[in-house]
DNA sequence: TCACTTTCGATATATTATACCGCGCTCGCA
DNA sequence: TGCGAGCGCGGTATAATATATCGAAAGTGA
């Protein structure tokens, strides 16, 4: 009910294969740095990707106790750190919420483009955003670990679909 | 004596000038938006002009209460939601803390360097990463609303000082 | 002064996240 | 094939951040 979905305004796609890929890749990630991918980090891996849109941390839980499995927070929070630590997953900051990695394996910036319509969030990686960051902290000597980027607004399908 | 300062990096500078031109800043945009500067407001804007860190809504109650003040965090997130409404205090998102605005009553970006040795937070509004982000959105078609901007690592005088 | 609106105090509760403990399984290795 | 070390996970408790709601007080304009 509350959670029925509005149109995903990502360009209509075979969604399973998407989900279907992302696992493929986690288990390759994982088997490359010798990480153990376990059937609850699949799992909490697969409801991340089931949708496009990110997801919190107590949605996620409840997900997991609907399959009839016990879970507590710290159950979805140690997944989730693990998925994060090996790039499978991106945390939202301006969201609280979690969201599958697009370019798994890869090294890459991201930049997360947030429709606060349809709630779906692209991840870039773009170029020009990323060496005008870079720039604009070596200017000041600053010395970048982490980065943070996120526009909200409205996607093309919600701004005039 | 837990929050006993840390060398503050950013260079030296008459901090109190630094919070009273926070302060007046602020009574001149409230005045041209005929919007109320309270002393509570000016003394929470007081609070988070207290250092070039970004500070907690928890500690700013804290520290209310050790004016003497009643106050709970309404109070407090009050105080911040109508700051940030008339700009005055921006968010920073990945540490759930809060920061005067350096460029108050002006219109513009901005991109938050965050050192995670010294804890100062320095605004930058520069616009090639601005120019960057319009750029990727517009060429996705992406309408944007709100942008958060946060790079963590270690400033100039923490990375090598 | 009076009606109206905004701000504030106060209480309760929601939401997100972490600390900690102990068990059992996995995996490397003898 | 058995054993020990470490990791993953179930479970409980609690911390940290944020919001909903209500009524009283204070400011505002007529
Ligand atoms: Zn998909
Ligand atoms: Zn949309
Ligand atoms: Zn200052
Ligand atoms: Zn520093």
């Amino acid at each position: 009910m509350s959670s029925s979905t509005p149109h995903l305004h990502i360009a209509d796609h075979d969604h399973a294969k998407c989900v279907a890929g992302a696992l493929a890749a986690a288990r390759d990630v994982c088997a490359q740095r010798g990480e153990r991918f376990t059937e609850l980090r699949g799992r909490v891996l697969e409801l991340v990707w089931e949708s496009h849109r990110p997801i919190g941390a107590y949605a996620i839980l409840e997900r997991l106790r609907a399959d009839g499995r016990s879970a507590a927070p710290p159950t979805v929070y140690r997944a989730l750190d693990f998925l994060m630590s090996v790039g499978l997953v991106h945390r939202i900051e301006s969201l609280n919420a979690y969201i599958g990695c697009a370019h798994p394996g890869q090294r890459h910036a991201s930049q997360f483009l947030i429709c606060t319509d349809c709630g779906t969030a692209v991840e870039l990686d773009d170029p020009a955003v990323a060496g005008a960051l870079a720039q604009a902290a070596e200017k000041r000597g600053f010395k970048v670990e982490a980065r943070v980027v996120e526009l909200s607004g409205h996607c093309a399908s919600c701004a005039q679909g």
